[in-house]
DNA sequence: AATGAATGAGAGTTCATTCAT
DNA sequence: TATGAATGAACTCTCATTCAT
């Protein structure tokens, strides 16, 4: 979250300023608790102004629609959650080992930051295209990482991309109702029964 | 589809004759059209009773508001949904055929009625204790399911609710990718392939 | 109260059975409950057709309008509380102890039908003439009283009509003080005091 | 009718630049008017605005229901009547004078503003905490005045609070009927008779 | 860069009244 | 005589956006 400001707001009206840019991060911080504690259509412009501390107008000199600051949020979380997880993976002896780092990081942010949940998933209603942007760089990145598993024999050949689907949608699923719904399973437990499902597979041998 | 009006309205506006039934059912079937077109926000009660042929206070007739239908919509969809896939895993000759023919009715469900998957999804958002209610029951019976077949012996034993949580997740994110956003795959060879992910597992062996 | 129903209602709509005059009765009193703890803006005509048992539709079969009916309630009402003040002052002795008898009467008739003093007052709102007749028809019977009692030499002569204004407004405050806020004090004792005051002046001697 | 404005708007919503406070003000003078023409159900808050020169929306800028606005009116047009009536019994040399000056006084006034007189009659059946409020103040004054007078030996004494209710009841009723009605007897004379009745009394000698 | 007053389209909701049964 | 479904005009209130200062 200590990312927010990074997205270019439109050029026209970009902060020219150190000032305008710390109003700028202000108004951003500010949205994300008004969108992600309300809802985007509960949430007020107002809203978000009085959490910044800054009058009505200002919001204008800076976004050109409520709108246009919620995709600009979007594509900042979106980028948020990816690289969080994307860390967390780094030095994986393998990938199934891969596979539970991310998804147990994947859950711990969620439970840090459950306003940024909602704020993704709420896009699919708000700005579809945002929503699936985000979802297609998530499998898109999944995808290569199964595909170059595959070709070293860590894990069995499949198709690559709906087995990426599959496992987004369960990391997704697990993350409501383990993070934004209920603290009842530490993440790591969490994530080390979901994986080994998916590594072991439910046959019985 | 053809079980919207299931569920009572509230007792005070219940209608008291066949017309009034039968305006009802209209209603409803208007809202699901209407809202799953436009989505709960952009959805409006004129609009809805354009669609049902009616005047707009013969919505107030039968209805206490638009989030009350909204619910009701969502109770009635949430119950065709899962009595759909109930159906169509009756008489599978053990739990992984079970989960194949249940997976595929779903996509196969939600690539004909989109508007059903977008209502409960968006319920999140709009009506989240009625969103709460659906994934939990789906969740209890998929539960039972799996613990059946565990004691059966068809099936590993494992934490059953997070597996089924893991499961459901999975449905979800495929009926989104391989019904309501496209369908580039049919229904069958989704079900078969992701079942064959959580059936023989990723590990290579 | 018992007087309801007095009132013709409009010669088109007047029942002809004995059935029809029992609902329209309980429609009069139904109506009197929710107009008097409702106000007339508040009042519902479902409101007044449940509280009577009746089905909405009925409502039109005896009367014209929501505003029809108030003004014949109006009108009942008018009539009962000043025939009733009015039985309350016969056979006084003098004018003095009429008014005495006649305040006492209307305090008490007050706390007991406080339903009665409200529609009466918002009458002044909703049907200015039926108000305007109420206070007319008060004050005629007034003042011939006055005019009478003056010419017995029971009271000074004075200008009639304005006293008449004046003893009533006077009357009516302490009616809404003493009998509509509060019943802090017995009607037989504002009427004594009250009637003190304008029997004998305020000036010293 | 000056004192319009007086009275502080929600903290929220209190303007904050000399601009606003004259959009205030034309907001209340254009309510009393339409409220006190068309009375408070009648009156659209669209007519208020129209009259006033604003936007619709400018409406909730400055306050947060028709209602609200409704009261501040009672509250301001409270103050404006007691301060009138305060105003002219000033220097008087003797209660009874008193009483005559102030209740020509506040007739004069009515005659001058009857929309005023209706606001707060109203206010009865719309805000009856403020109607009662009123009354209480215009009480206790009244009674205060009453006791010292009769402290000072000038009029014989009694019971305080009940006699400012019956002569406030009085005043009301005249005013009512000498200045809202019609205006077919001076003020200076009404007062003159009314006060006669209430120092000298009814009683013959 | 910042302010906050002003705008007005648009939405949900109410409810007296009508009328077919 | 009684029913209750259907109607739709009318109204209050919201809030994203504009703009003069």
């Amino acid at each position: 979250m200590n990312e927010l400001g990074q997205t270019a707001v439109s050029a026209e009206k970009a902060p020219r300023t150190e000032r305008g840019r710390k109003t700028v991060r202000k108004l951003l911080e500010a949205a994300a608790q008004e969108f992600g504690t309300r809802g985007y259509h509960d949430a007020a412009i107002t809203g978000i102004t009085q959490r910044a501390g800054v009058a009505l107008g200002t919001f204008y000199t800076y976004f050109e629609s409520k709108e246009e600051l919620f995709r600009a949020l979007v594509h900042d979380m979106s980028h948020a959650t990816r690289s969080h997880v994307a860390e967390a993976v780094r030095g994986a002896p393998d990938r199934l080992e891969a596979e539970r780092l991310g998804l147990a990081a994947f859950i711990a942010f969620t439970r840090r930051h459950p306003e940024l949940y909602r704020i993704i998933e709420e896009a699919q209603f708000v700005a579809e295209d945002a929503y699936r942007a985000h979802y297609r760089s998530f499998v898109e990145g999944y995808r290569q990482g199964l595909a170059a598993a595959a070709a070293r024999g860590e894990i069995i050949a499949g198709p690559d991309e709906l087995r990426a689907w599959a496992l987004i949608g369960m990391s997704v699923f697990l993350g409501m109702r383990y993070a934004v719904w209920g603290d009842d399973k530490p993440a790591e437990e969490v994530a080390t029964e979901a994986i080994a499902l998916v590594s072991e597979g439910l046959r019985a041998r």
